[in-house]
DNA sequence: CAGGGTAATGAGTTATGCTAAGGAACATGC
DNA sequence: GCATGTTCCTTAGCATAACTCATTACCCTG
């Protein structure tokens, strides 16, 4: 049952090009985000709390409510993942220095360790995936990924 | 079988380019899943149901279980969505003129006024996303559109 | 110093997936 | 033709991880 396919490769703002890539991105990346959660590195760590260290890792540190909006979450969310990390002795929680509210997070050397250790067991998932896909298809995907994650906190 | 497989050991071009870019593409997917959940265009439909109905759209008819199998979820899972989807009239569900231990999945007229309205819907988060991001950058991401659904079904 | 606003958190609920187990329909051996 | 094993969908029970609502502590302005 063959329904109307839009041409991909034409451009142009708001047209039924981009709709069309919306569309696809939007099934691909919900049941992606499916399968990372089943094929995460660490069984101890979901993928939520692997993404807040991937955040920390790049940003530093930052507070609670800072890591909410960048993970797109709500902040009790957030606050019960930043306990589960730190119970697990993957960062560390100071007070912050100009606003007692407030907590600073930082990731610690342990954290540090374990992401290293995730990037190489990575590398397996990766070649298994890079099997199925040719030179250029790899291409088009590292050039759209800083783009996905502009989108992702835009 | 091994064709594109990085080299390793070695740390050549492409490995250490690739494993960032699937870092990324880790961390910006489940972001973005998250923030699909938000934006979904009915309430009452969870993503998941919206990506069946998807699917159905594309690919016509199916069985629970080829459902299943493409939006990598498990069987029991799918029964459940299936029969939230028939119980708000979306779906269709008939015998498998072959194997009467199949059923026969497919959309239904409401469905698919439903998916042109969301498809209407989804122009608007479309036009205020445009506004991030220049022309460029869309046209990588619907070169990649293509390449993500394919990692996601591979 | 009173009152509104914001940060983090606690408690309870909901959503959404899973596994285990079962029943019906097919396929294949003899 | 019937027994056996397999496949498909389903039911039931459970686990996780998010959410909302309410609370407490703190900052800042008038």
């Amino acid at each position: 049952m063959l329904r109307n396919m839009p041409d991909l490769s034409r451009g142009g703002p708001g047209d039924d090009a981009d709709a069309a890539a919306v569309n696809a991105l939007r099934s691909a990346v919900i049941r992606l985000s499916r399968r990372l959660k089943h094929q995460r590195v660490d069984e101890s760590l979901s993928p939520t709390e692997m993404s807040v260290l991937g955040t920390l890792a790049r940003c530093g540190s930052a507070t609670p409510g800072e890591l909410a909006r960048k993970e797109h979450v709500q902040p009790p969310s957030m606050t019960r993942i930043v306990a589960l990390l730190e119970a697990k002795g993957l960062v560390r929680l100071e007070p912050h220095p100009d606003d007692r509210r407030q907590k600073v997070v930082s990731q610690t050397e342990r954290a540090e360790a374990m992401l290293e250790e995730s990037r190489r067991r990575r590398n397996a998932w990766l070649a298994s995936l890079a099997e199925g896909l040719d030179e250029d298809e790899w291409a088009k995907l590292r050039a759209a990924a800083p783009v996905l994650e502009k989108l992702a906190h835009l």
